[in-house]
This record gives C-alpha cells, sequence and structure tokens, in this order.
DNA sequence: TTGAAAGCGCTAACAA
DNA sequence: TTGTTAGCGCTTTCAA
C-alpha cells in the first residue's frame, strides 16, 4: 500500500531497483520474488521489504517473454450471454487452482471471433478455451494443428479438437421423462434452429418421446431468444390439438413462451407445462419460476481446464469428447395436464 | 493459412526466422510488420511473403516490453452484468479506433475487484477503465495516484479519479415530464436503495415533481431486483389512493413491478403506467415493450476512452466528470391516466 | 547461497 | 533505404 510517490521517478520499481535497495544481485530477487528455493531466510526477509517499500509488482510481459511456458491459457467468449460469465467464472477457480492464468478475448457485435482469437495468439497463449464458438471446423483444426484447443458448449468432429460440452440429448430425455411422468401426452418442442446443441436437443425430445411410445412429435420453430420464443408460442397456441406441454430450446426463449401464453389467458402452469434449458437467472427469479435443465458449469470448465493442461503436459487422452449430464431443475412451470 | 509443419520446428517464427528467410536484417522486418515507413516497396513485398509463409505472428509480450508505451488500457468488469457486456462492446471499438488495445479483467464471485485490478497492473496497462467499480474512494484514488483511472457508471468524489456516467436525474425528469404530460398527476417513484445512481435518480424524481407543482411524493423501497419490484408493487396496489403512474429504479426492477401489477387483475397500461431505465434488453423485448429512460453506451464509451487517452497525453481537462443525459424510450407501458 | 553473464523477441537510436 | 548496436525487465544457465 505504501508507495513511495515523492522522490521516486513516476517509472514502475524494477527488479533492478529492489536488487540495489536490498543491496543484492538481480537473479536473488527473482528468486525470492517466485518463491523458489535459493535464497537464505534472511536474504528473502530483506528483499520483501525492499519490493514492499519500492511498491515493486513484477512485469508480468517480461516475466513471460523470458519463460519458455507462458502458463497462459486464452478464453474466448461471448460477452452479450450471460451463460459464458458462469463458464469465466468458473474458468478462472480452475486455473487459478492448477497455476496457470487466464487471458480473457471478447466476442462482440463489432469484434468477430477471428479477431479475438488472434489477439489471443498474439499474447502467447499455450493453449485456447473458446466457448460456443460460431467458427468453421476448419479454422478450428487448423488452430489444434498448432496448439490445445478446447471447444466448449458446442460440437466439433475433428479428431485434434478437444470438446466438453453438456449432454444435451440426455436433458431432454429428463425432461420428457418428467412430463410424461406428469401424465401429458400432447408434447411439442420449441427448437434453436442451427444454434449450438439445437440439434442434439431436438434429437433427445424425438427419441424420449419414441421411447415413451409416443407418436406425436411435433418440433417448432424457434430460436435463441424472447421473441423468437413468443412468436414459437403464437404458433403454438394455432396447433389443434394442442400440446399440454412443450419444452423449449433454452431459457431466454421459454420466457417469451411464457409471456405469450400468459397474455393468452392461459394459467400455467395448468394449461400449460413449460421447460427451459440452461437454468438462466431468469429462470430462477421468483416470478418466472421456470423449471429447466442445469449445465454443470462447475464440472464443465474444471474439465475444460484439465483437459487443456493435460494436453499441455503430452498426457495421452483417450475420450476426446467430454460429455457431462445435466440435471433437471423442477420449478414453478411444469404440473399434470388440466384434464388428470 | 499456409503454415510450415513439416520440417521446421514447432517453435513459432520470430522476426529473425523472418530476417532470415527474406534476406534482410531484423529491424527491416519489424519496420515492415508494423507498417512504418522506412522499408521500399520491394523489401515490404519480399517480407511480406516470408512471414506469410513462416506463419509469423508478431510477439505482443515482446513488443510491449520493448515499447516505452504498452498502449494497453486495462478494463475491469462484472461478468454477471449484463450493462458491462454493451459497455465491453463500445469500449473495444473506441480502443479500436484510437489504436490501442484493451486488456480485460473480468470480477467474478470468486475474483474480487482488487484482484482483477492486480492483473492489470501486471499486464502494463497504462489506464484503468473500472465498470461499476465497488472499490472504496480511497483505494480509487490510491490508484488514480499513479495511472489515469476513469471510473465508469458510478459517481467518486476525488479530484484524480476520471468519472463518466449517465445524468440520472435528469433521466427521470424526462420520465415525469412524459407522465405529466400525458396527463398524470399521481406519480409514485420504486427506487434502488443504496444502489449506484439510486440516490440521483430519487433526487431527480422529486426534484421533477416539485417543478410541476405535484405535492404527492411518494417514494417507495425497492432495489435492482426482479423479486425486490415485485414486493414493492405489492405495496403500491394497497396506496390510497392508488397513484397511476410509477417510475422504478431500473428495468430489471421494473420487470417484476409489471408481473405484479398484472397478475393483480391491472390491465396496462390503462390501469397503471410504468417506466423503468436502462434499456435493458429485456425491456426491448416486443412482449414487455416497457417505456424507459436509455443510457447512451456508445457515448458513455467513447468518452471513457478517449478520457483515459487524454490523460496519458497529459492533455489538460477541465471537467472531471463527464455526465451523459440519457433519453426516454417510449414503448407501451405508459398511456394516460384512465379517467382522463 | 549468491552473483555474473546471456538472452527471450522485439523496437529505438544511430550510422552507413 | 538498410544494417548495426543496444536494451526493455525478467529468468536461466553457470561459476564462485
Amino acid at each position: 500500500m505504501a508507495e513511495v510517490t515523492g522522490s521516486t521517478p513516476r517509472r514502475r520499481a524494477t527488479l533492478a531497483d529492489v536488487a540495489a535497495h536490498a543491496g543484492v544481485s538481480v537473479p536473488l530477487v527473482s528468486i525470492v520474488m517466485r518463491d523458489v528455493p535459493g535464497a537464505s531466510a534472511a536474504t528473502r526477509e530483506r528483499v520483501r521489504q525492499a519490493a514492499e517499500e519500492l511498491g515493486y509488482r513484477p512485469d508480468s510481459r517480461a516475466r513471460l517473454l523470458r519463460r519458455t511456458r507462458s502458463r497462459l491459457i486464452g478464453v474466448a467468449f461471448g460477452v452479450q450471454h450471460p451463460f459464458h460469465g458462469d463458464l469465466v467464472s468458473g474458468l478462472y477457480a480452475a486455473t487459478d487452482a492448477a497455476d496457470y492464468e487466464l487471458a480473457l478475448s471478447a466476442v462482440t457485435p463489432g469484434r468477430d471471433e477471428r479477431r479475438a482469437i488472434a489477439s489471443l495468439l498474439q499474447d502467447r497463449c499455450e493453449a485456447l478455451i473458446l466457448l460456443g464458438p460460431h467458427s468453421p471446423t476448419s479454422y478450428l483444426a487448423d488452430l489444434a494443428a498448432r496448439m490445445p484447443v478446447v471447444v466448449v458448449a458446442r460440437a466439433v468432429r475433428h479428431r485434434d479438437v478437444d470438446v466438453v460440452r453438456t449432454d444435451d440429448a440426455a436433458g431432454l430425455h429428463q425432461a420428457v421423462d418428467h412430463l410424461v411422468h406428469l401424465g401429458h401426452t400432447r408434447i411439442a418442442h420449441i427448437d434453436g434452429g442451427r444454434a449450438p446443441g439445437a440439434a442434439e436437443r431436438r434429437r433427445g425430445y424425438r427419441e424420449a418421446l419414441q421411447r415413451h411410445g409416443l407418436a406425436a412429435i411435433q418440433i417448432m420453430s424457434g430460436g435463441l431468444t424472447e421473441d423468437e420464443g413468443a412468436a414459437a408460442a403464437r404458433a403454438l397456441l394455432d396447433t389443434v390439438p394442442r400440446p399440454t406441454a412443450v419444452t423449449v430450446f433454452n431459457d431466454r426463449c421459454a420466457i417469451g413462451v411464457l409471456d405469450v401464453l400468459r397474455g393468452a389467458g392461459l394459467y400455467l402452469p395448468r394449461d400449460m407445462s413449460v421447460i427451459g434449458f440452461d437454468d438462466d437467472r431468469l429462470a430462477r427469479l421468483s416470478h418466472v419460476a421456470l423449471t429447466t435443465v442445469a449445465q454443470d458449469t462447475q464440472q464443465i470448465t474444471n474439465l475444460a481446464v484439465t483437459r487443456a493442461i493435460a494436453r499441455l503436459d503430452g498426457t495421452t487422452v483417450t475420450d476426446r469428447e467430454l460429455i457431462i449430464p445435466p440435471h433437471l431443475v423442477v420449478r414453478g412451470t411444469t404440473a399434470p395436464p388440466s384434464g388428470s
């Protein structure tokens, strides 16, 4: 806290400054600052003191330049996407524990994925963790040829690219099982088009219905946003016979669905059961209370980091794709159908 | 795209490699890669070619280490906060235009603001832009003594700390004006407690009512979340005489208000007008259509970056605090009172 | 345990 | 226009 501000020039203190101030050599200060063996307790104390007095802070650029290993993992994430926020939190925790650093690069409306990744490459990241990337597989494969690449929350079919993702199909199996158990037989699905995971969720829905011997498969075009959910819900209302339950691609979309259904005078969950996916902050709100499929973000982020590090260490891994089971969170938008 | 993978060792190509390959000196390659004057067109072409063939990428660490200026601006943001996402997008655009780079550091549940800032300092950022920071003014002042610090979306009273924020009071003036113009005379305000901006918004509400000669000032305890808004709305319904309009601290809180009012059988906006603040993604949804006060994120981010750079350039600035006027976005939750 | 010397990849200052 | 020399702040030899 106490930093020299008066006499000292505004320039940051360097190792050399600390060394001079403590009356030792530069490498010795380096040893102390890194907490590695090779200095006596007395020296350690003296150097610590000097560093404190000068307000010394290591220069990570220089450090990284000199070290062979950067111990830096690059993360590209969508700044608009609330779920990515949760993942980033988990990634920080996981890298901390493993003594690695994280470099963040955001994908924004004006900054595409390639730019985000390019900046990570310039920063000498040793491995890349990409959250729900949209880049073509060929591009990801090019990257993976040069360095470990772990894709999170998207399926990628390429032998060099590691994948950690939720078992989307299993999530829909759980959702449908829950509905069937409540007594529903006419269950629709509002899908996410070409969004990551949408195909798997669609498949899970279809399989689960078939498994229960339900023939009335009804997949409606939806999307990722509330407005797309609202549009899908309007179409749903016109369906004859009207389903008594619906699984929705994600929570945001489900919010739009809920709103239109309520606006149309339906009393929920009596008149219609709705299940989302993601366990968004929004889903948890008491007045929304959306039943949803929760992804295990902690597990996902831990495995993503572990996998990246394993690749860096040259550990041979057998399963390129790590598929994490989700779990159903039952709240207030599901109930037996009104007829039963 | 075409990278040498076979004969070349997996080590990244350096300037020296490119220089050797092109048959020129290292600094010349540096000149070409940086696109600065000092090389003939022919050489430029040859160097470019060599760099391409070797898949050369500049090492930003080394670059930053050597340069006196890092041209790096550090940003600390809350990864959970949707509004920060918008701001980060804007900051990228603004730094791009000014030929600076952004270093991102997230504040997460497990990583506090001090850690986030510490990592930015290690990265040799020249200036700091802090989004809605929670640190005490004393800490911000300590930082500001060492480098330019621009605080966004929070008021900080210290001569060394620059501030860019929305004119919260003006936002409420606009909201109240709109309601009065529609014919409302009983207007309540649901406040945000001690959240950043809440005091200013409360003040704006009070001033505006007084300006219109309306005596019935009614400030109700609310908060930042939907649930707190819902609670406040229940209290509002019990008020006698019941107001015909309400301004709410922010959009999230307003969403909770809307939900309770509708649930109580009120028909909106006929029975009650509601105005939020922030122009959240949620407010824009066609089925919510919340009339709200929008913050000018583009202006805010541009000014934050401009100000940081001005400080770095040593330009003398007169106004430490930049207060940006918001603007009212009229949507579907406001209408004349039902009696009129 | 300590210090001297070298060099990570790059850019800045200067000389040719 | 081009090359030479030096050095950013740090870590890594290696020798004392």
